[in-house]
DNA sequence: GTCTATAAGCAGATAGAC
DNA sequence: GTCTATCTGCTTATAGAC
């Protein structure tokens, strides 16, 4: 393993147990018994090692929401689609927590963030019309009412995670995401056809990790 | 005005407009004309001036929650609660944005921010109880229907300025704080009985600080 | 690719005079 | 209450040898 990837790794690991600001150069070389010299010969900086940890979590996002978009739409793929974002975000935890500060740092990853939440929220109003097409959800009432509840999903996708940060959970598990996924379901249920929901509804409990 | 309000109208200011990390002792002494050596006599240190602004807000959010859950709620007190509740929200904005860091630096501050967040969960799942009982909300379907409702709004409420400054918008106004209500409204709405969503939305419409 | 050594800057905080 | 002066510790980042 090269030590470009030793120190993405690492990089990763320390931000999502410890905060984004946990990952200092001196921090990383030291741990990983390299010199900062040798980190600097692989990132000119660092802000470059968070944008290309962000370019991972970029893409598989991207390529989740696309496959998952596809028509028709099973309440089996439903769940499992938000279950796997949801992982996503678990993955990549540390991003989510101290977002705007990472932003306001580097104006390139702001630009490449926005993008993505751009390209998303469209892409969740996708799903929300695909379901709707397919008989599975009845459409919101009001001009923007698809456009609304993809906003509202993607405000508990961001921000479960840090919401159980800040309420003080010590360590963040892959089953806590289950419960994320039961809230966001919870804001899509007064929409989605009864059978629909309750096939879905179980396939995120047989297919949530369970604890430990 | 006494050095120590100058201190925490201006650290208010600069975090709000930069960022919660914009107001350093540094920056604070250099920019009121002030010595750090005077700035130390007033606070311990700098997590102190963060703890009393915190105290302000969370004083005025408690009585603001207090005073509204007072039965009956009308459909225009509805509206204006969360309309001021967002409102106080941005005299705070500092504060959601950096949340996670805050808590991190600060196990004083992260214990009576978590004291105000349980609190305020159960306060407005009394809110919602009581809007059942009033005969203004249906019951959502499933064992904690409510506690689900409750906590959406709070992610809302809790979240809505910081994606407004992710985003990219280079200054949030008193005026963007409707579209949050709103936001928060389409979640609620399938539950609201149609006159009383109806008139909430003309309240809300009508008091809404204008642009500009 | 990797190292040593160090520059340069900025933060929070304190001692002690007035 | 307010000041001057300063200490300490930390960070990012670079120059140049191996």
């Amino acid at each position: 393993m090269s030590n470009r990837d030793r120190i993405l790794e690492l990089a990763l690991r320390l931000m999502n147990e410890e905060g984004a600001g946990a990952a200092g150069t001196t921090r990383i070389a030291e741990e990983l018994g390299i010199s900062p010299g040798n980190l600097y010969y692989h990132f000119k900086n660092r802000e470059e090692i968070v944008r290309v940890l962000f370019d991972a979590l970029d893409a598989e996002f991207r390529s989740l929401l696309i496959e998952d978009a596809d028509p028709p739409i099973s309440a089996s793929r439903f769940a499992a689609f938000y279950l796997r974002s949801f992982d996503l975000a678990w993955r990549y935890r540390f991003f989510f927590g101290g977002l705007l500060g990472l932003l306001r740092r580097d104006e390139e990853l702001a630009a490449r963030y926005r993008a993505l939440q751009d390209w998303a929220i469209d892409e969740l109003e996708g799903i929300a019309t695909q379901l709707v097409k397919d008989g599975s959800m009845a459409r919101p009432r009001g001009r923007d009412g698809l456009r609304s509840v993809a906003l509202s999903t993607w405000l508990i996708w961001m921000n479960w995670i840090r919401f159980l940060q800040i309420s003080g959970r010590e360590t963040i598990e892959p089953s806590d995401m289950a419960a994320g996924v039961s809230q966001l379901f919870d804001v899509l249920a007064p929409y989605l056809d009864p059978a629909f929901e309750k096939s879905a509804r179980r396939a995120l409990a047989r297919e949530s990790p369970k604890r430990g």
